[in-house]
DNA sequence: CGCGCAACCTGTCTGC
DNA sequence: TGCAGACAGGTTGCGC
């Protein structure tokens, strides 16, 4: 479910409710959410800690907690992050079951851990695949996580053209492979990559190495507008993902070519195509998104 | 090291 | 109505 946009909407929501506050309580529902060997060390150690920020890094959410930990948090395909009920016992904000949150009986039965905040708040992290995961890291331990995984920030002044020739030099695998690689550019995920080969106009078989300068530009625009598009509309909710106020995104109601298969490109009006590659269902037009030839090797004298 | 694929889970939808 | 199978936003580990 949730890409960079989805993320970062989460963020922008709750930075500001957050800073400040003290977890009075990490309640762990479902030991499977904790990446860590004793789930109750875990509660323990972020228990009493004030928040001073939530950040992002590719599709993880990091709530900085003061004494230099981070309880990192990831989504996978179904999580979401809810702020629940009343700030400082005053009314008007939602509680946990009111009936306009998202259908409020599944979200308690895959609540899978709990933030008791110090203004009477709670966090809900829900889960029906029970994929998504939360650990505590120091400034090193995240350092070392993050560098093993994680590439470059798309909507950072790092990702240039010339960055992503640098990525993708030498590389066969398919330029839908290789913007759904984490350790090349951090936070596209499977709706946002389709969306931004078609902006781009490169065929998702095409192999990443077969870019020349002008795809490079090309595409690192079409990544970036492709997910400005989903940060303006408030994500994607094709059918778990909520913001952190329970609400849907609107980039469902967007998509240039996912998850639009037989429907008419929204530039020339031939049939969308749907292909698998790597596993992962694949939406493209087949008149405007032109296959590149394999890159001739630089002749040897 | 690069790459494809199965596995991890649960829920929903489609077709027989 | 029941049931089998396909499919779903992500990441990891394994085999080649």
């Amino acid at each position: 479910m949730p890409e960079l946009p989805e993320v970062e909407t989460i963020r922008r929501q709750l930075d500001p409710e957050l800073e400040g506050l003290v977890v009075e309580e990490l309640e762990i529902l479902d030991p499977k959410w904790a990446q860590s060997a004793r789930p109750s060390a875990l509660a323990d150690a972020v228990s009493g800690r004030v928040i001073e920020a939530l950040d992002r890094r590719g599709k993880y959410l990091l709530l900085r907690l003061a004494g230099d930990g981070t309880l990192v948090m990831h989504l996978r395909m179904t999580g979401n992050l809810l702020l629940a009920g009343e700030k400082d016992g005053r009314p008007g904000s939602r509680q946990p079951g009111d009936a306009r949150l998202y259908r409020p009986a599944d979200e308690e039965r895959h609540l899978r851990a709990r933030l008791r905040l110090s203004d009477g708040r709670e966090l809900w992290f829900t889960d029906p695949r029970r994929f998504g995961r939360g650990f505590l890291a120091d400034p090193e331990e995240l350092d070392a996580y993050f560098a093993a995984r994680l590439g470059v920030e798309p909507l950072s002044e790092d990702f240039t053209p010339d960055l992503l020739a640098a990525v993708s030099e030498g590389r066969l695998a398919p330029l839908k492979s290789f913007l759904l690689d984490q350790s090349r550019l951090a936070g596209v995920g499977n709706i946002y990559a389709d969306e931004a080969l078609f902006r781009a106009g490169l065929h998702p078989l095409s192999p990443a190495g077969s870019m020349r300068p002008e795809h490079h530009v090309a595409l690192r625009d079409a990544v970036v507008a492709a997910l400005q598009a989903g940060l303006d509309n408030g994500g994607a909710s094709i059918d778990d993902y909520r913001d952190s106020r329970g609400e849907k995104g609107s980039m469902q109601d967007e998509f240039l070519v996912h998850r639009r298969e037989g429907l008419p490109c929204p530039s020339c009006g031939e049939e969308i195509n749907r292909i698998v590659v790597s596993g992962r269902s694949t939406y493209f037009c087949p008149r405007c998104q032109v296959k590149l030839r394999r890159r001739p090797r630089r002749p040897r004298r």
